[in-house]
DNA sequence: TGACTCATGTCAGTAGTCTGACATACATTC
DNA sequence: GAATGTATGTCAGACTACTGACATGAGTCA
């Protein structure tokens, strides 16, 4: 029986948090004179890199459910940022693209997030920048296995 | 003139949010089972470590707004998992203690969080962990800087 | 002392996300 | 072919955490 409880000035979770909380902040800050939040950003990035993704695969992209990235591409949509075919060609898959619109947001939301980017691993070498990401995607794995 | 977007696949950024977002699906599922919230854990165990502690200083602690962290309290205190005073005896500043019923139910609590945190770690080295700490406090601080 | 700044606790309203539910379409299995 | 399981899109309601606002108390400085 282990006893005492996680010590939060050591804990590698506390950390991770910490540092992610930070990026989220910052990436508001930059986000909202453009008026987008981050999940607004994620989905036309991820639309910009991975043309044709469906609003499932999306939602999986931006870490949120299907029914919030769905409320999304509906004012997406309406505002001219987004397009989808009214029927599905196959299943129930709805390819979702950007508009020259949603091109021209997305560029200026790019740089914004790219200069918070950039500021967050000034401080690191190429190589720690490697290990870092190493070492997160391996984190990464270990709690997608099976919970013990 | 940067030309293209992020490059999600190679992205620090991206993978740390992903990373952070499955240690908290992790937590939430380790937690649900306890009836307990990520914030609600997280007020607990900074209680436990940092007696006396005010609504405010909890609420940076565990990264949400001191409003919500007031709605929580009054939950917490309501069902006998803490205590704080009724008037403040410096400033407005009400100090919080954790009641033996909150200190039992933060036991659980770490033990479950424990073993998430261990599986998060467990496929890294001594030296890999304190790299990931000092890379992640890195990133925090550069974060923290004054926007450019 | 008085004006100013800052931090705290709290109330109210709002926005974003979630859970629950349903219908539909494809894949797998017997 | 029928049954089952899985994945998607969507609607509705509930909830969480947020922003905005206000009052109060302490510290700072002229």
């Amino acid at each position: 029986m282990s006893q005492g409880g996680i010590d939060l000035d050591t804990s590698l979770g506390y950390l991770l948090k910490q540092a992610s909380s930070a990026l989220r902040a910052a990436m508001e800050d930059v986000l909202r004179p453009l008026g987008m939040t981050i999940t607004h950003y994620s989905c036309l990035e991820l639309l910009s890199q991975r043309p044709g993704l469906s609003g499932s695969e999306l939602a999986r992209g931006a870490f949120v459910t299907r029914q919030s990235m769905n409320v999304l591409l509906q004012a997406l949509e309406r505002d001219g940022f987004v397009t989808r075919p009214a029927e599905a060609a196959v299943g129930r898959v709805l390819p979702t693209q950007l508009t020259p619109s949603g091109r021209r947001s997305l560029a200026q939301a790019t740089e914004a997030v790219r200069s918070v980017e950039l500021r967050m691993v000034g401080g690191l070498t190429a190589d720690e920048r490697a290990g870092a990401s190493r070492i997160l995607g391996s984190m990464l794995r270990s709690l997608q296995e099976a919970p013990s």
